[in-house]
DNA sequence: TCAAAAGTGTTTATGGTACACCCATGA
DNA sequence: TCATGGGTGTACCATAAACACTTTTGA
């Protein structure tokens, strides 16, 4: 806050603050998005992101963490800060800022009880419903910042298995992107970058021959990063 | 929001939300900050950034639109969104949400009879004094997506005059990537991109020979943009 | 006439893109 | 044996980077 501290508040109305998350998760060949069929009024039977007010005393980051940990049961969700939606009027009959993350997520680790119990669901990327409100456009906005941001850091493995194979790095990367690429070209690129590690094992359960696995070695990533670069497929 | 809508805010204490703003200034080849010093309790005396609280039935954007106009006498500032800090200690004795934008103003349209009225000052990016509470941090975040954001998009152009010079350009995104460019290099660049429009004046405050002004063609950066592009110098 | 900034071209290096065939294996 | 996906190398082209001298003109 600046210069000005008058009290803008001294009214009965309440300025609530969300946090609310597009969940992103990869699996089948298929970029998915978490989203939830609201079972409670208002807007009861459409389909919404899923949030929840801060707490006076709980940072923004730490309402994100509750969320995600109670729908995904996981801890350490990978997620990044997306926009913040402050139109007076995108909520309906209360005042609500709605602070975005996405988060990406391994869908094989994600706890399938928590599905029914929220009423949630995955999408494929391109076959969503209508979401309520100005929730559409808060998906739009994250993926382009996902796309943004995958350009010049390997988020992308975040929502890979540990071990995965460049076959299926690349799949994702078609997922994201929405486009194909080349595979002699994007397996030059992607080893060109030393930050994959080449495991003894294979996973056949794509093809007879298998692939081999890889896994991701963070303290090359590390190195990358610091040394600045852009990863442009 | 999400599915749930339990009332967090049922106890006294108040969720204040503001719109802080990062201002940049481009003025005798240095990028500047637009900075306040407090004149009234707490933190009087230090170094602050400018904003408001955001009004109970007003929109987020009209908010920065408001400080804008009231700090620099100007309508239609560019700004941008920067992140949102959510950090339930970050202000001092009540519970602030900041929602930062960072702003690019041409200096010399800048009414300076605002300066003194609010306590203002404009300090070259790299000299600036510590700031109050995490308003430095927000200064880092908000230069960052600057430049990031002048990578692939001409936003440099918001920050000079409508009419200027290719050194002028070139010492703007010296003084915006803290690095030199060579002139031949960045000459064939800019002018490769085709938005710049050459005209029949000089600008001779710089030197005796004087260079050619040149000013922005929107519709043909309307067009690059659609094409999608990258500017990297 | 000279100092100081504006303006101009070419060569080299790097990285992206396009492209087609052989390999391994389980069914 | 064959169908299927995994894996490999090369040639070309576009663009970035490096680099030095001439021009203009007011003081």
């Amino acid at each position: 806050m600046g210069t000005q501290q008058i009290d803008y508040y001294s009214s009965q109305d309440k300025m609530y603050v969300a946090a609310d998350c597009i969940v992103f998760g990869f699996d089948e060949d298929e970029l998915k998005l978490l989203i939830f069929k609201r079972r409670v009024e208002p807007d009861k039977g459409n389909w919404s992101l899923i949030g929840s007010f801060v707490k006076i005393d709980e940072d923004v980051d730490d309402a994100t963490r509750r969320v995600l940990k109670e729908i995904t049961g996981l801890d350490n969700v990978y997620f990044e800060q997306s926009y913040t939606y402050g139109n007076a009027n995108r909520d309906k009959g209360y005042r609500c800022i709605s602070i975005a993350k996405y988060a990406l997520i391994r869908i094989e680790e994600y706890d399938k009880n928590l599905v029914e119990k929220h009423g949630a669901y995955w999408y494929k990327i391109n076959e969503l419903p209508k979401l309520t409100l100005d929730h559409d456009k808060m998906v739009i906005d994250a993926l382009n910042k996902l796309r943004r941001k995958a350009r010049y850091q390997p988020i992308g493995f975040e929502l890979l298995p540990e071990k995965f194979t460049i076959p299926q790095l690349q799949s994702l990367y078609e997922a994201i992107y929405q486009r194909k690429f080349d595979s002699r070209n994007f397996r030059k690129k992607v080893l060109s970058l030393k930050v994959l590690e080449k495991l003894d094992e294979k996973d056949k359960s794509n093809s007879k021959r298998g692939a081999f696995l890889y896994k991701f070695n963070n303290k090359n990533y590390e190195r990358l990063l610091n040394s600045g670069y852009n990863f442009e497929i």
